[in-house]
DNA sequence: TTTGTAAATAGGAATGATTACGACTTTTAT
DNA sequence: ATAAAAGTCGTAATCATTCCTATTTACAAA
């Protein structure tokens, strides 16, 4: 998922692309990791002077909803990424910069034989540490 | 985990048994699954008429600290269940009731294998749901 | 069993992330 | 260009959690 698609997702449901819009995207291209709402509050902070919790959070939800964004709660916070929509798969999350590395497997393959009977929605397989780039830092 | 082994490692570790404290292991005895704080400040208030935040937190992170109870993040809001130390596994969690189901597959045995150079802390795998109970009910 | 003291708790204020809301502004379709 | 719909602002409210000081309690040593 890159910036052009995203504003062709938004314009093919029928929402505005605003100037803010087309910033909260830019900052999540620019960044490649998972990134809190606070960060993208001082990124728009230092372009704007002010910005309104609810435009950050609005934002935040409705791009989530259209599969724009990915979301985890780290420690009591959420925290977004542009979704990689090519396939399926999970993430390594440094937990210092907060940058992923892609995890080709899925253990629900096999975990869902120990599941029937059970109603599946989702699932989360997330590894924790320190990436190379933080560990030489 | 039981109530048991739990006041026994509290003692071990010259922890104070307090009232307070076997109501907490009481607690998560009882319910067999993850519970917010927010279910135990209710039971407690039950019992007490009134009960201090305080005691419920310093609680929680202690029994978390000493291995006593599990944590995870829930929509931005932590949940505790008792320890099941036997081996290591993961869960299913219903969403509806709190209940788990362990499920004994660890993706991090060949995970870890795409992960060379990389300093690995933690890891998650949990599959949300609903349990065959929540699901007739 | 009494007592000294470190640990635990109460009660409430503070914090930090997030959500909610009425008034105002911008985008977009016509 | 213009009006309706959608978006944004500024701020207040909410919710979980943390922090603080005075008071109480559990436990060990006498």
């Amino acid at each position: 998922m890159n910036l052009q698609d995203a504003i062709n997702v938004l314009k093919e449901k029928g929402y505005k692309t605003t100037g803010k819009r087309k910033d909260i995207l830019e900052f999540f291209a620019s960044e490649d990791g998972y990134r809190p709402a606070k960060d993208l509050i001082v990124h728009l902070e230092n372009k704007y002077g002010t910005i309104s919790f609810d435009t950050i959070y609005r934002n935040l939800h409705l791009y989530h909803d259209l599969g724009i964004l990915e979301k985890t709660d780290l420690e009591g916070e959420k925290h977004f990424r542009l979704s990689c929509s090519h396939h399926h798969h999970h993430h390594f999350i440094c937990t210092d910069c907060g940058k992923t590395k892609e995890i080709d497997i899925c253990p629900m393959d096999t975990a869902s034989a120990e599941l029937t009977n059970y109603e599946i929605d989702d699932h989360k397989f997330e590894i924790y540490g320190r990436c190379p780039a933080c560990l030489n830092a």
